[in-house]
DNA sequence: CTGTGTGCAAACACTTTGCAGGTGT
DNA sequence: ACACCTGCAAAGTGTTTGCACACAG
């Protein structure tokens, strides 16, 4: 996996057979992935605890970011390139999609969340917006 | 606490010491409470398995509202008025308001979410968004 | 009286921390 | 060579389940 060995070296991260399977597994899954579910699609079979270290590195780095879950938990999905407009504001403006029948999350890259006007006196930093439904392949 | 007791019997709730101090404490306190919140903001101690369970049957009798939260716990917020209209349709279609700096989440009840147009496909059932910034008190 | 709520104990699940040794650059 | 990554062990934290008894209606 070319793409792989070069996106850990875009993202100034050392290269160790953890990392390029797990970002390889947010690339070939498209939709948002909770530690347990990155674990259980690991071909290799590498420490819990060096997953969880392994997604905190990658969220930190800016390469993947947080889904909020409505149970309660984060989910992590892969940013897009569209994260980086202006490299400093790493912001994530879009919807993210829980369907109720598959299960599955995804990120609606091209939904973006609208201006919401706040009152008086609140300043927003982030926003964060999930939404729950059916999703286009469960609908058939 | 009179108002307590014909909120419980308006929801069909059974008449406890733990679920009136419970919901006392939800009427106090304007803010998003997370189970650990609930149980040191109770003067008399019940078991942390009791307020679980309160906690729990008050969500599934629609008194509280489920709030999400960035680090991926769940919080709860009392339902208003305005969550029953139809009765059936138990809507939550406001902003919630976590502040950075004090901590507390709110909700911001009037600022309702924008209709989101999806995709051809997509069904919406709910929508959850979590903003994160300053809040009127703490940005002076 | 009956069904439901509570407390206790225990199991279970999830996440973090410290340290020793291994590995990438 | 050095800094960083990994695995193991353990602790810390959060949540659920089963059961016996207590209590509201």
């Amino acid at each position: 996996m070319r793409e792989v060995k070069s996106i850990l070296k875009d993202y100034k991260l050392r290269q160790t057979d953890c990392r390029e399977e797990i970002l390889d597994v947010f690339i070939n899954k498209h939709h948002a992935l909770a530690h347990a579910d990155v674990e259980s699609q690991l071909t290799e079979r590498f420490d819990r605890v060096t997953v969880y270290r392994t997604l905190k590195t990658f969220l930190d780095k800016g390469l993947i970011h947080k889904v909020l879950d409505n149970e309660g938990g984060v989910k992590y999905a892969l940013c897009k390139d569209n994260c980086h407009a202006g490299d400093h504001l790493h912001h994530h403006d879009h919807v993210h999609f829980k369907c109720t029948t598959c299960g599955l999350t995804t990120c609606l890259d091209h939904v973006i969340i609208p201006n919401i006007i706040l009152p008086e006196g609140y300043q927003r930093v982030e926003t964060n917006l999930l939404m729950q439904g059916v999703c286009k392949t469960c609908s058939f």
